[in-house]
Parts: C-alpha cells; structure tokens; sequence
DNA sequence: TCACGTCAAGCAGAT
DNA sequence: ATCTGCTTGACGTGA
C-alpha cells in the first residue's frame, strides 16, 4: 500500500499548478510557467519520497492551455529532457502517480464539441504520462459525466464515446463512482461492458451508495484492476464536519482512518488522501502505519539513500 | 503594495 | 434565474 494525496503541497515554497490568464498567453510566458512547474514537481516528487510517501497525483495545470487551439507550442519537444527526468525519479523510488482531469472532461456528453475538447484534454494528460515513460498502471481518472435526464441513455453514450477514444487513453483510463450521479454499481456495469477498471471513492460511495459495505466494494473494484493497471487505487477524505454532505474535511480523522485500515487490511490498494491540507495528513497517515503493527503493510522507499534531485 | 473582479471548459443541486 | 462545488485560489488590473 502506498499512501499519497493530491497536486498541491503547501510546505514547500514552489506551486506546480502556477498559471495566468487566456488573455496572456504567450510562447514565454508558457515556457516560463512550465518550467517553474516541473522544476517544483521534482521537488515535491523528492519531499515525498523523503517521507514514504509514494503516490501522489499531478495537477491538470502543470502546462497551461496544453489542450487548447491557443497553444501551437511543441513543449513536449522543448521539455523533453525534464519530463524524463521526473519519470526517471518516479520510477526509481516506485512512486505510484495519477492525474484526476477537471469538471469539464465529459465522455458522455451529447454535445460533440464538448466530447472532442474531452478527448483532447485527456490526450494532454496522457502525453504527460508517456513523455515520463511511465507504463499503464500509473492511470487517469475521470467521473461518469453528465446524467442529462436519462442515466441509461447516458451510460450507454459513455460507452460507445469511450470506445472512440485513442488507445493512449483508454489504457490509462479509470472510471470513479462520484457524489451525486453514478453509483459504485454504475461504475461496476460499465466495467463489464468494456473493461475500464473502477477507482473506489469511500465518501462518495457514503454520499452516493450503491449498498455494499466497504469490504465487499473492495473486493468487486479489485478484480477490476488487471496485472497491467497496477494495484487498485482509492480514494479517501473525512467528511467534514457539520458542511454539506461531500464536502473534504480539513485534516485527517485518524480514528476513522485506523478504522478503515482495519477493516481492509486483507486488500492490497494505494490509497489518495482528499483532504484539505494535503500532506500534513498523508504525513500523519503515513506515521501511523508505520508505527502500529497492525498496519505494516506500506510500502517504503527502495533505497533509503538517494541522490539529491537538483 | 494591495483590493478585488474575474478566470477555458459543464454539470447538478441548492438557493 | 443565479450561485456554488468540484481536487485547489490566485491572476492581473487599477488605484
């Protein structure tokens, strides 16, 4: 089991989601952000590893405007050389990576113009994942979509737009249950018809539940995820207290959290920590299983030196 | 230096 | 009809 959380890590002083306006876009100023964005995700890549931690995921805003017709820039050309280098990093210390594309990809969606803008934004985080030379099991995550007054109709769209997909893609593809629209089943179905292995969300799966117990969807979302797409990932977050149901605590409830590490201690999974002040949590996770025995099963780095990254 | 209006993209639910 | 949340505030203009 890897522990991880997600895009941001507020202890160092580097962001790698740095961005600017649509209206200042210009060939420098990309430049300029990316490598200010991959040069902090090295950083943070090595923060990580320096505290077993090892699955992290990447933002969608590592290069702005990547899948929009206002870039004509070649940046997988002009930073070649760095996005190895990470993808050297990362396989190194066997950190588990994903990314989690915005609201806005939309498979399902009716309007082609939404789909092929889909398509194209998933395509940039899928060339980001290769230009690391990172294999299948390091995986994009994407919702359902849209319901548009008609679930079934819906999923069978979802399915027939899937299929129209590049294989770039759908090797990396992952379907996750969400909090409103479509069920830990819903996902399950869809998985039968076409094979895209089911990223288990427990607070969504709590908001949004489709029935089973928390053992049960382990063990239906595991046989979803074949040699090739690595171990299953999960994510985690504490509701927070007294808010709108789905909204992310503020930092890790370490009862609930022991809790879950209990009752799932027969399945192997890596698992993404949703909360709000990102790696204090995944820190204070990470304590606790290597301190208690009952949860010894993280992993931790292979080589407990390494050289420095930069 | 700071306040504050606005930011590529879509949907669903709350107000 | 309009606002808010989503994984997350922060960019950039004007004073």
């Amino acid at each position: 089991m890897r522990i991880g959380y997600p895009c941001i890590n507020w202890t160092l002083d580097c962001k790698t989601d740095r961005t600017f306006r649509l209206k200042s876009y210009s060939e420098d100023r990309l430049i300029e952000t990316v490598e200010n964005n991959l040069d902090c995700l090295l950083r943070v890549l090595e923060f990580n590893v320096r505290n077993n931690i090892l699955f992290f995921r990447i933002t969608s805003d590592l290069v702005p405007f990547a899948s929009h017709p206002i870039c004509q820039f070649r940046w997988q050309d002009f930073f070649r050389e760095k996005f190895e280098k990470i993808g050297a990093f990362i396989k190194r210390y066997d950190t588990r990576i994903s990314m989690h594309p915005d609201q806005f990809v939309l498979i399902n969606s009716k309007d082609k113009k939404v789909f092929e803008r889909s398509r194209r934004e998933l395509l940039y985080h899928a060339e980001v994942l290769s230009l690391m030379k990172l294999d299948t099991s390091v995986k994009i995550q994407i919702h359902i979509g849209g319901v548009y007054k008609d679930k079934m109709k819906s999923i069978e769209r979802f399915i027939k737009q899937y299929n129209r997909l590049d294989s770039v893609i759908r090797k990396r593809l992952v379907i996750e249950n969400d909090d409103v629209s479509y069920t830990l089943s819903d996902c399950l179905r869809i998985h039968s018809r076409i094979g895209v292995p089911v990223l288990f969300d427990i607070l969504h799966h709590r908001i949004n539940s489709s029935g089973q117990n928390v053992e049960d969807a382990l063990t239906l979302i595991s046989s979803t995820w074949k040699r090739q797409d690595g171990v299953p990932m999960v994510d985690y977050s504490s509701q927070k207290k007294g808010k709108r149901q789905g909204r992310h605590a503020e930092t890790i409830d370490m009862r609930d959290f022991k809790n879950f590490l209990v009752k799932t201690k027969d399945f192997d999974f890596d698992i993404m920590l949703e909360i709000k002040d990102k790696e204090k949590s995944a820190l204070k996770a990470v304590e606790i299983t290597l301190s208690d025995v009952r949860f010894l099963k993280i992993k931790i780095p292979k080589m407990k030196k390494f050289i420095s990254a930069f």
